[in-house]
DNA sequence: ATGACTACTCCCAGTAGA
């Protein structure tokens, strides 16, 4: 079962790449992120044609997330637990039924916090934090668990081609490796780094200044697995071929293969 | 480099992204 995170950068501006994309790999469940509509706005039909089940947290011009699936979904919630003020649509989970229990994908696009001297940087350490709880409680289950999506955190050094320029940035800040750390410490596995420890997996290049070209990229999405779900991992990788298509978005997919039997 | 791109918005200069 092949579950996948890209943040598409508007998704109807990138319809036809997501087609594509949908067609050539085959995703069971697809998180999208920065949708960039409202939930009547998402083009829903040309998605459904291609057998997938649609969920939607939108929300005009900025944000919004969406869960594709092949499989039924039992669930589907949107908003993450623990501020009622927040009116950001970054969060949206999903449950599907296995041979054996269920699957829970929870498909996040965590703030991006710069510039970190605003409102912006607490605004994101809190959602983190949220993150956290919501994490704690759900590993409590010992089902198979994941977290998708554009973290807008890079991990480490090696997840960044000049770390030394971005250590006051809110994506690679202390404060912030210290609550992802956090996750992967309540059992949470990265599934990248679950097979390799190679520098240079990015997953987005910024527009500007040719970083493409350069190879000027940041590991910024994520795949995390709860214990139930990293133990059926057979493997994982980087669609980053779409990052060249004509009219990009930022981002390119990340995906795990799991041996998971769908019911 | 107070930059560079891209997308969005009560339509077009300002905001946001990372």
């Amino acid at each position: 079962m092949r579950i996948a995170t890209w943040n598409v950068n508007s998704v109807r501006q990138r319809l036809d790449h997501l087609l594509t994309w949908l067609r050539d790999t085959s995703p069971d469940i697809a998180c999208l992120q920065e949708i960039k509509c409202v939930d009547e706005a998402f083009p829903r039909e040309a998605i459904e044609a291609l057998g997938y089940n649609v969920v939607t947290h939108g929300q005009k011009t900025f944000n919004g997330v969406a869960l594709l699936s092949r499989l039924p979904l039992d669930e589907a919630t949107p908003r993450l637990a623990g501020d009622p003020e927040d009116t950001h649509a970054r969060f949206i989970e999903g449950v599907v039924s296995l041979k054996r229990g269920v699957l829970r994908v929870a498909c996040l696009y965590l703030p991006n916090g710069n510039p970190p001297n605003t409102e912006k940087y607490p605004y994101k350490l809190n959602w983190m934090s949220r993150l956290f709880d919501y994490s704690k409680e759900r590993l409590q289950a010992e089902e198979p668990l994941i977290l998708a999506g554009d973290f807008n955190v890079i991990p480490a050094a090696r997840d960044v081609h000049n770390p030394e320029a971005w250590v006051d940035d809110a994506l690679f800040r202390a404060e912030t490796r210290e609550r992802f750390q956090a996750l992967l410490d309540l059992g949470l596995t990265d599934a990248l780094r679950a097979t390799t420890d190679a520098p240079g997996q990015y997953t987005f290049w910024d527009y500007q200044a040719g970083a493409w070209q350069k190879n000027h990229g940041l590991r910024i999405d994520h795949l995390l697995l709860s214990p139930q779900a990293s133990d059926r991992l057979r493997s994982v990788g980087i669609d980053k071929h779409v990052r060249a298509w004509e009219k990009p978005s930022d981002h390119v997919p990340i995906w795990v293969d799991l041996d998971l039997e769908a019911a």
